[in-house]
DNA sequence: GCGTTACCGTAACGTACGCTACGGTACGGG
DNA sequence: CCCGTACCGTAGCGTACGTTACGGTAACGC
C-alpha cells in the first residue's frame, strides 16, 4: 500500500471544473488541458480519475442532474400546497439568477453534446424524465381530478416552456428577463386554477 | 478575364453542406474537410468561397433562417383568420416531421456554438427577436383588444414553448411526440380564445 | 489560337487535441 | 527507518484541425 486519495473528492472537483470551462468557454472550449487548469492540475491526473474524456462528461452531466434535483427538491419543501410546490420547482427551475443562467447555458451544451454521444443522449432523456415525471406528480397532486392524459399533457406543457425559456435566456436575457419569465410560467399554471 | 464562377450558388451549395453535416454529426463534427467531402469539393475551395470558417457558419446560419421564415411565410399565407394563422405559424415551427427535427438539431447546434460566439450569439439574438416580433403581430391581430404588454407576454409564451418542444424533441422524440406538441401549442393558444 | 487571369486542387504547415508511457515522489506498512 | 507501492507530473505520441502557399488548369478577350 501507499498514498491514498479521496477519489470522490477528486472527480466532484473535476467535474465542477468541467462544468464551470463548458459555462464559460461553451463546448468547444472544453479540453482536458482546459479542465486540468481550472481545476489546479494536470491532465494526467484528470486521466488517472476518470478513464477518459467521455467518463468526465459523464459525470458532470450527473453532478448538474443531481444539483438541480438537489435545488427541487428544496423548492418543493419550502411550499405548502401542491400548486404552489410546482410554481416554486418550475420558477427555480427558470429564474434568471447568475448561477441558473450557468446551469442554462451548461444544459445546452449537454444537449448539443448529447446530439452526437449516443452515451450523453440517453443521460439526457432520463434526466430530462425524471424532471417530467416530478412535474406530472406535483400536477396530479395539485388536480387530483383531472384524467392522467391531462395531467401529462400539462406537465410536458410545463416542461417544455421552462426549457424553452432557459435556452432562449441564455442568449438573449434582455428578452427574456426575469418578470417574462414568471408572467409566461404563471400564465401557463392558470390552467391549473381553472376548470374542469 | 478568366473563369467566372456562380459565387452565390457556391455559398447555397456550401452552406447547404454544412446544415447537412451539423444535422448529422452534430457541432463537433462539422469541420473543413467535412463539409467539402458532403459539397463534393476540396477544403481550398471552401476557403475560397468564405474567407474563413466563422464565415461558413454565419452563412449557414442566414439560411437557416431563411428556410425557417420561408416555411412561416407560406404557413401564415394559407390560413384565413389570425388565430389559425397563428397556429399555423407554430406549429410548423414545432412539427416533428424528419426535416423539422433536422432544423431543430442544426438550431441546438448553433445555439450551443453562439454561446462561445460572439458573432453567432448577435445572429442568433436577431433572428430569434424577429421571430417573436413575428409571433407579436399574429397575436395582436388576433386579440386586437389587449394590452401591448398582454401581446407581447403572449407572444413569448408561445415561442418558449415551441423552442423548448423543439429543443427536447431533438433528444426524446417518444415523450415529445407529435399529438403532444400540438395539444402544448393548442392549450397555450386557448388563452386567446377567452376573455379578457 | 493564344496569352492572361481567375479559379481551385494539392500538399503541407503550425497548432491543439485526446491519450499514453515513464519516471519521480510521497505516503503507508513492517 | 526504509522498502514498496500507489499516485501523478512530464513529455511526447499520433491525429485532425484551420489555414496557407503554390502550381496546374480552364475559360475569356483579343
Amino acid at each position: 500500500m501507499a498514498r491514498r486519495r479521496d477519489l470522490a473528492d477528486q472527480q466532484q472537483r473535476l467535474s465542477a471544473a468541467t462544468w464551470s470551462v463548458l459555462a464559460e468557454r461553451g463546448l468547444p472550449g472544453l479540453t482536458l488541458r482546459a479542465v486540468a487548469e481550472r481545476a489546479g492540475c494536470t491532465t494526467g491526473m484528470v486521466l488517472h480519475t476518470f478513464a477518459d474524456k467521455q467518463a468526465l462528461l459523464v459525470h458532470a452531466r450527473e453532478l448538474l442532474h443531481r444539483r438541480t434535483g438537489r435545488r427541487a427538491d428544496a423548492a418543493q419543501a419550502t411550499a405548502a400546497d401542491p400548486v404552489e410546490a410546482l410554481r416554486a420547482v418550475l420558477l427555480q427551475a427558470a429564474s434568471p439568477t447568475e448561477e441558473k443562467r450557468e446551469e442554462a447555458r451548461v444544459w445546452v451544451g449537454f444537449l448539443a453534446a448529447a446530439l452526437a454521444d449516443p452515451v450523453l443522449a440517453d443521460l439526457h432523456r432520463d434526466y430530462n424524465r425524471r424532471f417530467v415525471t416530478r412535474v406530472r406528480e406535483l400536477v396530479r397532486a395539485a388536480r387530483p381530478d383531472w384524467r392522467p392524459v391531462q395531467v401529462t399533457d400539462t406537465a410536458t406543457s410545463l416542461v417544455a416552456v421552462v426549457e424553452g425559456l432557459n435556452a432562449l435566456a441564455c442568449l438573449d436575457p434582455e428578452t427574456y428577463d426575469e418578470r417574462t419569465q414568471q408572467t409566461a410560467l404563471d400564465a401557463t399554471l392558470a390552467r391549473l386554477r381553472a376548470e374542469p
